[in-house]
DNA sequence: TATTGTTATACTCTATAACTATA
DNA sequence: TATAGTTATAGAGTATAACAATA
C-alpha cells in the first residue's frame, strides 16, 4: 500500500532471495545439503585452508562450520591434513570426490540459473554480481561474534 | 582457485546473501523473529489479505505461513476477519499495535542499511533493487508445492 | 471431491556455552 | 592465559503429511 525507501526496499529483497536460494537447494543430491556445497565451493575457489579462515568466508559461527566440514569429511568429500605450523589447527583440502561432487552441483546450478535467466543479457548478470559483491562488502564483518568479542577491548569503567 | 563462470558467481551470492540478513535480523525486538516482521511488511505493503496470498508472496508453504501470521495474531499485531466471499477463508489485517512494530522494526532497519551502505551512491541502491526484483521475477513460481502439483497434469500410463 | 487453513512431525541451519588440546 | 576446534543443546525456518471445515 506504501512506496517505500529504497533502503526499505533493500530490506524486503534481503529476505526474498532466501527462495531463490531454495529453489536452488531443492536440486541438490539428498545427502549434499547446502551447507555442504558452500564449504566444498569455497574449498574449491581457495584451495586448502584452516576451519577458522572458513567460517569467516562463511559468515558463519565456527561452530557451524565444524559441522558441515564433518558431514563433508564423512562422505569423503575433503581431506583433513595436520597443519605443520599449529597443532591445533587442521589444513582442509578437497578431495577428488569432493571435486567431482562439485562440479556436478555447479554444473546442475549453472544449468538452472541459465534456463531462469534466459532472457538476461550476460553484462546485467555480472552487474548484478558486482553489486553483490560490494553489498557484502559493505557490510563486512556482521560475523554472530563481532558483537561480543568488543568487550574485551573496553576502555571505560 | 578457480575463476568462476557469472551463473556459478551468482549461485555464491545467493547464499552469502544470508548472512546480511541475519546482521539485519540480530537487531530485532525479542519476540519478534524474522517470519513476523516478513509477514508485518507485506500486509503493510499490500493492505488486507488472505493466507494462501500471503503465502504466495513469501514464496513459502501455507503451513509455514500460517505458523508466522499465529505468532503475529497472539502478540496482536494483526487482525483476522472473517471473509465475506469465503467462509474458509480469513482476511489478514496489521493492528495498531502491527503497524507500529513495523514502523518501528523499518526505521531501525534503514537506519543499519544506510550507515552501512554510506558510501553507496542511492542511484546504486536502487539499481541494485531493479536488478534484485528482476531476480525474483525471473524465478516466478520457485515455491515448495509447485514441482508436485505437476503430478496431477500426467498425461503418460 | 477440491480447496483453505491448521497442526504434528522432522530436518536444516545457526548460535551459545562448555570442553579439549595445543600455543 | 589465550586460541583452534569439537560437541551438546536450544531456537528459528521450512517442508510433508494428516486433518478440519467449507465450497
Amino acid at each position: 500500500m506504501a512506496a517505500r525507501s529504497p533502503y526499505e526496499e533493500l530490506a524486503g529483497h534481503l529476505g526474498a532471495v532466501a527462495a531463490v536460494k531454495r529453489g536452488l537447494t531443492r536440486s541438490l543430491p539428498d545427502d549434499c545439503p547446502a551447507g555442504s556445497t558452500a564449504v566444498l565451493a569455497l574449498l574449491g575457489k581457495h584451495g586448502e585452508m584452516r576451519l577458522s579462515r572458513l567460517a569467516d568466508l562463511l559468515a558463519v559461527d565456527m561452530s557451524v562450520t565444524s559441522r558441515h566440514v564433518a558431514h563433508a569429511a564423512g562422505r569423503g568429500w575433503l581431506e583433513r591434513h595436520p597443519d605443520p605450523l599449529d597443532g591445533r589447527s587442521r589444513l582442509l583440502r578437497l578431495s577428488p570426490a569432493g571435486t567431482r561432487i562439485l562440479a556436478e552441483v555447479s554444473e546442475r546450478w549453472t544449468e538452472m540459473l541459465a534456463s531462469r535467466l534466459a532472457d538476461w543479457d550476460v553484462s546485467e548478470i555480472e552487474q548484478l554480481n558486482t553489486l553483490l559483491t560490494r553489498l557484502r562488502t559493505s557490510f563486512g564483518d556482521c560475523h554472530p561474534r563481532a558483537h561480543h568479542d568488543r568487550t574485551t577491548t573496553r576502555t571505560d569503567a
